[in-house]
DNA sequence: ATTAGCACTCCAAATGAATGAGTGCTAACA
DNA sequence: TGTTAGCACTCATTCATTTGGAGTGCTAAT
């Protein structure tokens, strides 16, 4: 803490904020023009060798300015940003229409985050396997088909076509949509376990086989795909030539496109999350828990709707983005997502 | 047709074949050698320029080869792929599972084809709006709000939680189902017209409202994303250089990333398929319906359930890509999921 | 403690020469 | 008449060289 007094600290800060608008290294003359400062560029060419001592900061090669470390990033996010720049950037209300599926909600979303901090973003629907069944619906679809549709909490609807091998009355189907909604409102797909399978199976009676293709339906559904991510601004990246040439852009979008690892990230993420008890995050280069962001950072919110019901919100950048810009707009947005998906759920009877 | 004899057409032919594996210009020593047509590369020189003069193609400056021209790749493609490349390639039985849902169904053979092509791959679901309604459920979620699920032919299923303003107990529900059941059922979103749907606000007697918002919905909830696209393998043009510089590629992946500038494109290639009676089509450069593909190829082939039900797979490629190995996997695509998508139709009893 | 001054380093952009692939043309040949 | 060998010419690419400038580190003076 005490290892940098007030003016390295200055310094420090001017070589960053510069950094973070032009990408070059900056030198020590440009810190004596910017800053407000009054040291000649000699002062600060001292100053600065004592930062790349520390390993605040570092020179490409021998005639160029400073470049900030991960070490200089993390300073600056902890203890400078919030310092300096606590003026409070406008409110922007997004307009979070409930009455639209959630998947077009999210798809909205992600896209004015994305505009908003011109990065590539990206989000992830509140996982709903720790979610409860709200409503579990079958009904008659054709000759061979019966439609099952279940209602999560929040309102997250998923519905499957099964097959049916069995013949099924109109009042049977009654009974059945009966049992299986006694057994299993307010659950969680975790609690639906084993023991809970085998008893409505035997309550089932004749329908034993219809309620197994059933429940075994009902927890792929589930959990087929939870998780569900979205993304958006991908080539936001190409606003970055540090980023843009084609082995690097290559890389980073053939993971930005690849749903399943973005999933993985995110879960670590929300783990991370849980054990720090932070909602917003910033993950400067190898911090990040993934393979292949060694030249990105990335900065995300963990939204928390309440019961163990989470999604995060993500941008990924170059390690000199706008970490200010960012946060505030995660920051701003986890909390109206919180309150309006909450609002919805004060609806329920449950 | 007689503008090229048979030994242009063999030049010609041989052109573009080694230009779609290299990107290089090729010069009239290569062909020389790789052909054997025994011509020396003055003849072949003299050939070539007299296919430059026909405008099959061009020469990038003075002392290069010959690259193909729009018009060149089109006679290949109309005229030397066919006669010359007739070995059947291998045809893989693509894994279409219909029992999972249908948006899983198709990111899977998105993923799939993007695969087997190497090529940004995109693919819309069956346009939903000329398909017909199935089946209609309203059902009690809770005190606020009603679920609303409408089943589409092929077992498309749209829901959507519709807000109540009046009471509505269990009865009302049944009478209500039956209603837009026998109104709605076997007709398309295009048949429902304001005709029909005062009728049927008419005879809801007092629940007239309920039954406008849920007319609404049904409306928004079918035309909303009417034209879902899928895209997968948007990264593989950086497998070609001359669309990998950042500029090009950023431009490809806005507008690939965009799914309603998608969506128009598909459209138009649609009603483009409807007019030429093809289901397989070939887009070179400038032909395609659309602004920014002017450096690329489009090959399309849209499938056809019946009753106006289409959808359409598109791949977007340099115009050097492999026409007949992509044209093979899509109009091999093209008809297994008429097969498996008309067949899961052939159980309805409608 | 701060600063001016200077030598030194190194990148980046500019210049220019060498290389080589390819063409067009002409003249010779079958 | 069609084909080919040969030659002069063009132009992109590559590589080494030069130059300019930005920046540093060090030293000596304030």
């Amino acid at each position: 803490m005490d290892e940098l007094n007030e003016r390295k600290q200055n310094i420090l800060y001017a070589v960053i904020k510069y950094y973070l608008e032009t990408g070059e290294p900056v030198g020590s003359r440009t810190i004596s023009k910017i800053t407000d400062l009054n040291l000649s560029s000699a002062t600060i060419r001292n100053e600065m060798s004592d930062l790349e001592d520390l390993g605040y900061v570092v020179s490409p090669h021998t005639s160029a300015g400073r470049v900030p470390t991960d070490k200089g990033y993390r300073f600056y996010v902890d203890k400078l940003m919030a310092e300096k720049d606590k003026e409070v950037s406008e409110v922007k209300e997004v307009m979070l229409n409930q009455t639209e599926r959630v998947e077009k909600v999210f798809k909205q979303l992600v896209s004015y985050v994305a505009n908003a901090t011109q990065l590539p973003t990206m989000i992830s629907a509140p996982s709903i396997t720790k979610n409860r069944v709200k409503f579990i619906q079958l009904s008659y679809v054709d000759d061979k088909n019966v439609l099952l549709v279940v209602v999560m909490e929040g309102n997250v609807v998923r519905n499957r076509v099964v097959p049916k091998s069995s013949a099924l009355d109109n009042e049977a189907m009654l009974r059945l949509n009966m049992l299986l909604n006694t057994h299993l409102n307010g659950l969680t797909l975790q609690e639906i376990n084993l023991g809970l399978v085998s008893k409505i199976k035997d309550a089932a009676g004749e329908f034993t086989n219809i309620v197994e293709e059933v429940l075994n339906t009902i927890a792929d559904t589930i959990s087929e795909d939870d998780l569900e991510i979205y993304t958006s601004g991908a080539t936001n990246i190409f606003k970055y030539p540090e980023l843009s040439d084609s082995r690097r852009a290559s890389a980073f979008l053939d993971n930005f496109e690849d749903k399943e690892d973005l999933a993985d990230l995110i879960n670590e993420v929300q783990i991370d999350s849980e054990k720090r008890g932070t909602g917003l995050q910033v993950y400067i280069g190898d911090e990040a828990p993934s393979k292949n962001l060694k030249d990105c950072s990335l900065v995300t919110a963990t939204y928390d709707l309440g019961n163990g019901v989470k999604g995060t919100i993500g941008i990924i950048g170059p390690k000199r983005m706008d970490y200010e810009n960012v946060m505030t707009n995660l920051s701003n947005l986890k909390s109206q997502l919180e309150n309006t998906l909450k609002r919805s759920d004060d609806n329920e009877p449950i």
